[in-house]
DNA sequence: GGATTTATGTTGTTATAGCAACTATATACC
DNA sequence: GGTATATAGTTGCTATAACAACATAAATCC
């Protein structure tokens, strides 16, 4: 087959991620939030006590990392976490009002940041890339 | 504009590159070959004796992240590290027996890798996304 | 040719990312 | 209803990612 290190799609994805991750980091510096942290704040903006398991689910990461990342969010005063009542094993995440409030200032950063990105790109375009993600996400999934 | 969480089509390329990443790491893990220290590995495959900065340029990366990553990679007896000597800051990564060798092993494994990542994805198509990608590359770098 | 600037790497710190092993709770099974 | 299993989180470890501050060597500038 011979490919170069230039042709494979993989290293692509990976590099883009890295420069959407660096330039979004940049862009959240000012609220003391990570991009990833965010993530989780996007979430829970849009629907207060997620449960980290829940949050593992959506996110598709390491319960660890979610854990870690929630315990960081809570230090920064941005959430609190109750156990919750009816399963005590489960933890939820509630916002704080710094949290709520943090919404409406990164909220619409994280608007114009997508709008950065997808410059001079059509939704034609977005929908067929989107299409291929989810066929690569299909074809490695299955073998794992 | 009113954007939910599943919009953004940045986070749809962190998760397929996450996803990725983990099932690249599974196959090189029998070879004691982490998937970023791999990326090195396959640029010395294709030229010997590359030095730190080179690959700094080459993957984009911070300089701190190459000399761990060459560190580690010397560590694990597939690298030496030597100082250019026409240049005595620079420090360039010549591969041993051992790593040249590994080559032989995972070469195979990654273009198998990259068909199964392609699987059923036409070269259209492909050329397609990565004209996208470097379009978002663009997009933000020019406000770095 | 000596001072300033630039380039290359290293050290220290914080934030992801995922695996293994563990605790505690809930569910299923008989 | 008591045992086995499954689920939700935590702790410890390694690898990646980027930034700041630093050391050293090279290049530039006058």
């Amino acid at each position: 087959m011979k490919l170069t290190f230039q042709d494979y799609i993989s290293i692509k994805i990976h590099k883009t991620d890295l420069n959407l991750t660096r330039f979004v980091k940049a862009k959240l510096e000012p609220f003391n939030l990570a991009p990833e942290q965010n993530l989780i704040m996007m979430l829970l903006w849009e629907k207060d006590g997620l449960s980290q398991n829940q949050l593992v689910e959506t996110l598709n990461k390491d319960k660890t990392n979610i854990a870690r990342m929630a315990a960081s969010l809570e230090k920064k005063g941005f959430i609190k976490r109750y156990n919750c009542d009816k399963d005590r094993r489960s933890v939820r995440l509630y916002l704080t009002d710094t949290g709520r409030n943090l919404g409406n200032e990164v909220i619409p950063i994280a608007e114009e940041f997508d709008a950065i990105v997808c410059n001079g790109i059509s939704k034609e375009e977005l929908k067929q890339m989107e299409k291929i993600l989810r066929k690569m996400n299909q074809n490695v999934e299955k073998l794992l």
